[in-house]
DNA sequence: CCCATTTTGTTCTCGCGTTCACAAACTCCT
DNA sequence: AGGAGTTTGTGAACGCGAGAACAAAATGGG
């Protein structure tokens, strides 16, 4: 009824675990650099930070690419991740706003390593532009139709200002970017079919601060539960 | 029965509602600086980016702070989310691995602002220590309990290699550090009662490469499809 | 060749989070 | 004062994800 291969037949991978893919295929790395050829579901669990039965049930949704009373073959298991993400070849990347963190950004290897090439480094400020940062001169803002336009680019990165971060988003999605990673905290809103990611130090580490005041209070708390009843540890 | 005040009787607030309590703070930081002094839920639900049903149940958790028919105090509300996340005094934090990134966030106005104060900048390498960055001077890496101590810090941040993370890690935990902030790429093992977040831009982009690619073959499907079918649309 | 052992793939159950829908509570206008 | 109009706070239904538990499949030894 249709052309489709039979690998992607009514295959809906949940969200969870598309989120741990990523974690997967990092782990395998890791394994096949130590030379290990094959794993089990428990060594791979360990090594992702996962329970086992969770690890075999993200998997489960890709197919069945291990063997029962053996485990899986790490090389072979890292491809199929890889294709199931989409990663076997390269993404072309643009990132606006080279400040701080957009030089980090632009110096960090990782990308390369793992599925992405930066084909593009753009700035509004013209005495930003024309430097050279990691090997690649960056480029006024306005160019970036021309630059997406030429490399096919769907993945934008946004690291500017967060007053700047929605009108960087309007051009993106206007000239045909589907996929943002946003640095800029600030929440951008983008038209059905775009897909947002943010990622925001700040929240992260007020998240680790409230755990950490409730650590601070339950001490205290029970402190003074243990004062009142005149208990001690031993 | 203890000496706990009233207002931290039994509140476990979901995990979930916690990790949007942030957001729903810069909402109402900004809407502050654009001089509004009330709004309600649908308001505060818009400029955060959630749904007002939501948002209404998040903040439930926290107390009754509204007022039915009219909406939230701004200012008010601000405090009670900033009470409650922990950030009305600054939370001393150090930053280990003062490379590409960890200058960066050295350099990050927005830690300030919202809650943290940078106490030092830690590095291994003896050529990086010493260097003064954002007004700061990099200290050995061996200095980290002395720094600790000092500032009573309970939160770390480690911008290493991921080689390194785990090392970083251990040492910071065994410091009296219980809550940690993870850019390296590798997972981290920490005692129970440490908390440990993690920031993965690799991660993120491959997330948004999977929708990508997702989006690509739907769009072959369909227009496989549509020739199958001879369909065409108008 | 058969059986014990290992390890995967899957089913089932439980709990959490999201969303809907509405009663309660407050304001403002007449 | 009373009623119309708003908007909050929450109970209930629903769906998704986590984890336990087990059946199916492969290996290797006797
Ligand atoms: N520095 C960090 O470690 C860090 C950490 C977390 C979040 N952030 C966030 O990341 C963003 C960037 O931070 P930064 O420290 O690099 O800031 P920055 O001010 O150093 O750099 C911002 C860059 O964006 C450029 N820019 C401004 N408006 C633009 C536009 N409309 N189009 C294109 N480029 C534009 C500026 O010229 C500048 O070069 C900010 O939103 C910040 O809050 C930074
Ligand atoms: N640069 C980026 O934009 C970026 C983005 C995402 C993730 N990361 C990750 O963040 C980490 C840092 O990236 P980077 O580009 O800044 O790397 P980098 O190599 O520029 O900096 C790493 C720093 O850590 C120091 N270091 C190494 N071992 C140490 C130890 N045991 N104790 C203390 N300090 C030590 C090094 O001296 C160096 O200064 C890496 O794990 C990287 O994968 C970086």
């Amino acid at each position: 009824m249709t052309t489709r291969s039979s690998t992607d037949a009514a295959r809906v991978i949940p969200e969870a675990t598309v989120a741990r893919l990523p974690v997967y295929l990092r782990a395998l790395t890791a394994l096949a650099d130590n030379g290990i050829r094959t794993c089990s579901s428990e060594d791979l669990a360990t090594a992702a930070g996962v329970n086992s039965a969770k690890l075999r049930k993200d998997l489960s949704y890709l197919g069945s690419y291990g063997t029962r009373g053996v485990g899986y073959d790490v090389d072979y298991l890292r491809y199929q991740i890889a294709r199931e993400i989409g990663v076997t070849q390269d993404w072309p990347v643009v990132i606006v706003g080279i400040g701080n963190l957009g030089h980090a950004l632009a110096n960090y290897s990782g990308f390369r390593s793992r599925g992405f090439r930066v084909v593009a480094l753009l700035d509004a400020d013209e005495s930003v532009v024309g430097q050279s940062v990691a090997g690649v001169v960056v480029r006024p803002f306005r160019d970036l139709e021309e630059i997406v336009r030429e490399h096919d680019v769907a993945i934008g990165v946004i690291a500017t200002p967060a007053v700047a971060a929605q009108d960087v988003a309007d051009r993106m999605v206007a000239i045909g970017i589907t996929s943002i990673l946003n640095f800029a905290p600030a929440v951008v809103a983008v038209p059905e079919g775009v897909d947002v990611r943010k990622v925001d130090l700040s929240i992260e580490l007020q998240i680790l601060a409230y755990h950490e005041q409730r650590k601070a209070n339950g001490a205290d708390a029970a402190a003074a539960v243990a004062v009142e009843t005149g208990g001690g540890a031993a």
